[in-house]
DNA sequence: TCAGAAACTGTCCGATCGGTCAGTTTGGCA
DNA sequence: TGCCAAACTGACCGATCGGACAGTTTCTGA
């Protein structure tokens, strides 16, 4: 693993978990046991390390949403099995985005994450739906982040497998959104 | 409104918008129209005004599940209609505990927050039941906060009346707990 | 009216913030 | 071996952080 890839990697576990304002560079650096400078050399800026850290996840959203633009949302549960295959791959970003989007405004990588939800929602009509399907909609994504990157809350840490915890997310989601 | 109740209100929506440890007593300061020093006036140290600002959601909360020690959860729908009520009065509260609470290790007033969830989860027997239960449980949680302090990301803004959102997160958390 | 308490302020402190920059170390290739 | 670019560092910058403290204004009851 490349030094830059390792500060990536890093920085985005310390962003979810402490959140972006409060982790400074210099945190990221000893995590890392490099020098700050170091940091700024691979990533020009914080908010630079921050795109690093999220925007694949955003590539990879794009893609899974891709098809539906042109065909529709088809089958409902073959669309949430793809979700949840990329909330379990992208967890740490989800949870960060959901912690800490709503506070970073105008930082353009964020949002791009907040265009991704609108044509989320758009495509499980949430805004032609009734109150309630608003609202499913918003627990189902929020749930789901704040599930999953807070195991040890909730004594989960004996997770057996990850496709055990696949299907438990698949049902919830369906019942909530199918 | 007595100052010191002002600076109160003030820190808990910042702190729930923007996070504990990106959120300045200076900001704070600017916000109330007063000076730093008397933001430290009223509340000795940042911590001190972090938990005069969920401090009280937690006590209310201690309420809520008082009776539940003695008797058991007993009628899950009456206990879900209280607790509904709860999220829909401290909503920041509940926001800022689920979004920065991960990140406030060693914090006295948010151990006994993570102390409160695990009694919460003890009373739905999170911990005998299935994998999908716990995540149930967690979903619900971490959902109900999310959706409620993100009104404007899924044009929620138009909400009709407290009423109606609340009977609509009543259904929803039947459906997943009840 | 006036004294004491409460509320509030400006100034200062050491530490840390994100970021710049000149200089050093390191690794690969001719 | 010599060289150059990439990787990395420590020193430094102005700004801001949480907080201490002495002094000033404002309120209140005798």
């Amino acid at each position: 693993m490349t030094t830059r890839e390792e500060l990536r990697t890093i920085a985005l576990a310390e962003f979810a978990a402490a959140g972006y304002g409060a982790t400074s560079l210099q945190r990221i650096a000893e995590l890392a046991g490099v020098s700050k400078s170091s940091v700024l050399y691979h990533f020009e800026s914080k908010e630079r390390l921050l795109e690093a850290a999220i925007g694949p996840a955003i590539d990879r959203m794009n893609i899974v949403l891709a098809p539906l633009q042109v065909a529709g949302i088809g089958d409902r549960r073959a669309f949430l099995e793809a979700f949840v295959d990329f909330l379990l791959e992208y967890r740490l970003e989800v949870n960060m985005f959901i912690n800490q989007g709503p506070s970073l405004v105008d930082v353009p990588v964020i949002e791009r994450a907040n265009e991704l939800v609108r044509r989320l929602a758009a495509f499980f009509e949430v805004n032609s739906g009734s109150l309630e399907e608003k609202m499913r909609f918003g627990i189902a994504l929020g749930g789901a982040a704040y599930m999953l990157c807070s195991a040890q809350t909730f004594d989960l840490t004996q997770v057996e497998t990850i496709d055990e915890t696949r299907a438990a997310l698949i049902t919830i989601l369906t019942d909530l959104l199918g």
